[in-house]
DNA sequence: ACGCCAATAGCATGAATATGCTATTGACAA
DNA sequence: TTGTCAATAGCATATTCATGCTATTGGCGT
């Protein structure tokens, strides 16, 4: 039987090709396309492609949330994100949502197919920038790593933000007044970009700074 | 100036291998060959080679350490790991340790050609088998689940709390009124055994609720 | 038909938080 | 020596949050 694909991506343009490049090659059958993820546990539920092929910037349901719909739905369907370069975060929040591959857009159709075919034999298809990224993610003292900055004060406030301490209990524990508290975390947020309490652990969780 | 390349093995038949197939190629010159990393800070200190051809599994002063050697004395040395699949742990230090690419010794000698290419254009090759292992350590663990018996209403208030979205936003966003939002979040806490925004986002994320 | 419970909604109130300013001190680099 | 910056601190204020109650509705299982 044919290798059943499924394409997401906002780009009706280039869904069209894809499908027709695709179900053009020998043992590979497209079986949909679709402009976002809305649909995808359906989709998935219904087609149960071997491969998808999967945008991250799309409207409403981005394929960063589709990613973890669908390995939650078939956690077997091999995912292939296919995207322009995004930021450390997205591509950190892919290989963990379970991705099984990341080739950049602008990579020729042949690097498509072979990632494909790589994927299908247990491979893991990485674009050689993001090869770089992801090896990057690993090193503890690494200029790829996301870093905002903290001062050693600013961090050790966080780390009590996140234990979900009161400014209060924060102001007893480090020795410094409420007032003072309040300031570490205003520029806490300012160097997160984030403006309120959760924002700002979600952030310090998911990018490991602690 | 020719690439400078630096071979690692305690295989001496493979070493001499390797150096004349490399020494063989166009623009690439081997300045040595060891059977371990005993000297491998002061081979690195004379030699300064672009790249180092590293095995694992040597006698006295082994790959992984050799690997800390050299980028603890020159950083900029692109590292790629030669070796037979090791276990999962060590493929973790070797990561850890600034290897910029890991292939596998049943490659093909092509294979280890374009790796070498691959480096010097900022890449990072990795063999499929290991890009796959590689992705893998960033699946979190999630056997938890559902541990807390959260509504569906209430993982998706608890999904918009990590999101930094004020009570306002998500009462918008559910097409709900504050105050059920109020209602939802004070269920959420009571589940969680938590009583702050904050440590909800912290045990939603640390325990993978989402 | 009955009870259970999720989802909805309202009201009230004190505590906590977010953010607008300013200001002093000490350390360290240009 | 001057300038930058982290750390400290204060004040004011508007908003948001946490939590105490109660209450209606619709679904689901027995």
């Amino acid at each position: 039987m044919a290798t059943t694909i499924a394409i997401f991506d906002d780009n009706s343009r280039l869904r069209e090709t894809l499908t027709v490049l695709l179900g053009g090659v020998e043992g590979y059958s497209v079986c949909g396309d679709y402009e976002n993820c809305a649909q995808a546990a359906g989709i998935i539920k219904q087609h149960r492609p071997d491969v998808v092929i999967m945008d991250i910037d799309m409207p409403d349901v981005d394929g960063i949330e589709g990613l973890r719909i669908i390995k939650e739905q078939r956690p077997e369907t091999y995912i292939i994100m296919h995207t322009v370069l995004e930021d450390d975060d997205r591509l950190f929040q892919c290989l963990c949502g379970g991705a099984n591959g990341y080739i950049l857009k602008n990579s020729s159709f042949v690097h498509l197919l072979e990632a494909i075919e790589n994927v299908l034999h247990g491979g893991a298809p990485l674009s050689p920038i993001i090869a770089k990224k992801v090896l990057q993610f690993f090193r503890p003292t690494n200029p790829g790593r996301l870093q905002y900055h903290l001062s050693d004060r600013e961090r050790e406030v966080l780390k009590y933000l996140v234990k979900g301490f009161s400014y209060k209990m924060i102001a007893g524990h480090c020795h410094i007044s409420l007032d003072t508290v309040r300031g570490h975390i205003r520029n806490i947020y300012s160097k997160l970009h984030v403006n309120c309490g959760r924002e700002a652990v979600t952030k310090a969780l998911r990018d490991n700074i602690l």
